[in-house]
DNA sequence: CTGTTAGCGCCTTCAA
DNA sequence: TTGAAGGCGCTAACAG
């Protein structure tokens, strides 16, 4: 096992120091063309590549950004991603991955991982987080931002969007349509603000009406079709029937709508669904699903200019609000009459 | 911004030399239970968090392992990364993920970029990668695995199955069924050897059994769903129909399905349809999805496992062959009577 | 079991 | 514009 050519080698051959070696990778501009030049055919001889590890330790910035989602199964994170790393990419900087589970014991793991691999700034999502990796992040002036979220009270930066107010606007949807039973299938809230908030906002928006979210009408479950279907099936067949179902995701609304064909329910006849997110199969689905397009492509790019202008310095307004976007499809109509 | 706390700030504190505070770190197991003890708390007073450039740099193993796949928005690899994370996770060592969106010229940026982040080994999808990359990959003797494919000749560690055998057998099958009109709505093969091997096996079992894949009957598209929509209706309204569609994978698979749902063509009835995947959804859709189940923990966990064996100097078999099954649902039936 | 002492490969003042 | 030289924080011999 030879030992990869160092900068020392590269100067030997090129006939320079190595501090000229090490402009011309950082700082073109400032080596002359004909050195610089000697440098650049002395490296692709050699087939040089920089040590990231002895170059993070010596210019104390790693060119590293990490994000933790909470899983990339849900392929609205995997698009988020994509949009984030397509714009770090641009800047030069490396996208380091993790995923928590919807665990915020693996999070803090995972966070303290990437902070001991050297990153120069964290992508979150949600508000969320152990008190210990703001704690951390503080003390070691690592930049973060949560995502998928926004408040405008809330001490973190974030780019995002207000959860309960989105949530809101479709119960609100749902209610002028004339629905009055209304259910929700809910992701799991623990520890989860983006599926409490949009339980809040369904609820209090149901209530400025004079109606009640009922507890046996409120069913939490984990993101997953499987669940999603269990979860209709359940309010579908136990006791009067709901004539419209809000469902915490586009996983779950799309469970809720394969089991509802699978029961012989009818969409929107006997039930209105809702999603949340906007996946691309939303619009594939038949009856294709009313649903919330959150903004992920705009959350990646935001959340990469956020992190980029804060560790070189520049400024960049710390919460930044995403429109979300109603899109009404074929799982929504009129209430039924009684 | 105050300084983080060193090894050498530990050490003070708790009264001993960094060696030891290093040790406590690597090997616990050599350092006499006081002293541990000392050395632990310090670490927790001064909340120290090892640099792990530094680390990376003086004993050359980063703790990383690199993948590179293709896209994040097709959650069949999205599964095959949780489960490889999963298991490196467990080997203490870090993930670092990025993707290529089907080029190869962006592949070899992209490990390029990885390459010089320290990353220990690579996991990488396919055998079809730049010559500049497996030599790169050499002069470094950096590990690394071809996933999603098994060449048993080849001169690659791969992890995988046989595409054109599985590819081979889903005709098989079809033919079987009494099916002679077959058509395929291939992903783009260029660069591809997954795509064009799952082509490849589907021709030679049509060749011998005397019949041939006509060339207005293979479609290349990119793997979305779109894409299988418009593929299929142009199959389903030009000219004679097939009696059977192989898609080259399960997003192709859902565009098929939705479109034929969407024109009133009835499947199987009308016309059969396969995927290559098994995604999640597969199961749910109706018609719910035949298609070859790939076995991507299984995937993920022996990628995982060669690499860190090769790391840590160990050995392990340069070529896994991963068991791919048929999974026959509703979209496929016998041929319609001519 | 523990301390001393060199580097790991690169960047970055500081002078020239 | 360039070179010399001292670390960055940690690990890994090597003594003790």
């Amino acid at each position: 096992m030879k030992r990869s050519p160092t900068v020392a080698d590269v100067a030997r051959l090129a006939g320079v120091s190595t501090a000229t070696v090490s402009r011309c990778l950082n700082a073109p501009g400032t080596v002359r063309p004909g050195a610089r030049a000697k440098v650049d055919s002395a490296i692709a001889e050699l087939g040089y590549v920089p040590d990231g590890a002895a170059r993070a330790l010596a210019s104390r910035r790693a060119g590293t950004i990490g994000a933790v989602v909470p899983t990339l199964e849900n392929s609205i994170f995997a698009k988020g991603i994509h949009s984030l790393q397509n714009r770090l990419a641009a800047a030069a900087n490396t996208l380091l991955l993790a995923s928590s589970n919807y665990s915020l014991d693996q999070e803090e793991h995972e966070i303290r991982t990437l902070v001991s691999r050297g990153v120069d700034g964290l992508v979150l999502i949600g508000t969320s987080h152990r008190a210990p990796v703001y704690e951390l992040l503080r003390r070691k002036s690592i930049p973060y931002v949560n995502t998928w979220t926004f408040d405008p009270r809330g001490p973190h930066p974030c780019v995002g969007f207000d959860n309960r107010q989105v949530a809101g606007r479709i119960a609100r949807y749902l209610l002028d349509l004339g629905h009055r039973r209304i259910a929700m299938i809910s992701g799991v809230t623990l520890d989860n603000d983006r599926a409490s908030e949009r339980v809040a906002g369904v609820e209090r928006t149901m209530s400025d009406q004079g109606l009640l979210l009922q507890a046996d009408w409120l069913i939490e479950r984990p993101y997953s079709i499987v669940d999603g279907r269990t979860a209709f099936h359940h309010l579908m067949s136990s006791g009067p029937r709901p004539s419209a179902v809000i469902c915490g995701n586009d996983v779950l609304a799309l469970g809720a709508v394969f089991e509802a064909e699978a029961m012989g329910v009818d969409v929107p006849g006997d039930v209105s669904i809702t999603g949340f997110d906007d996946l691309e199969l939303a619009s594939h689905i038949s009856p294709s699903l009313t649903t919330a397009r959150v903004p992920v492509e705009h959350m990646g790019i935001a959340a990469a200019d956020y992190l980029i202008s804060r560790i070189s310095g520049r400024t960049f307004p710390e919460r930044t609000e995403l429109e979300v976007q109603l899109v009404v499809r074929e799982t929504t109509g009129r209430a039924p009459d009684e």
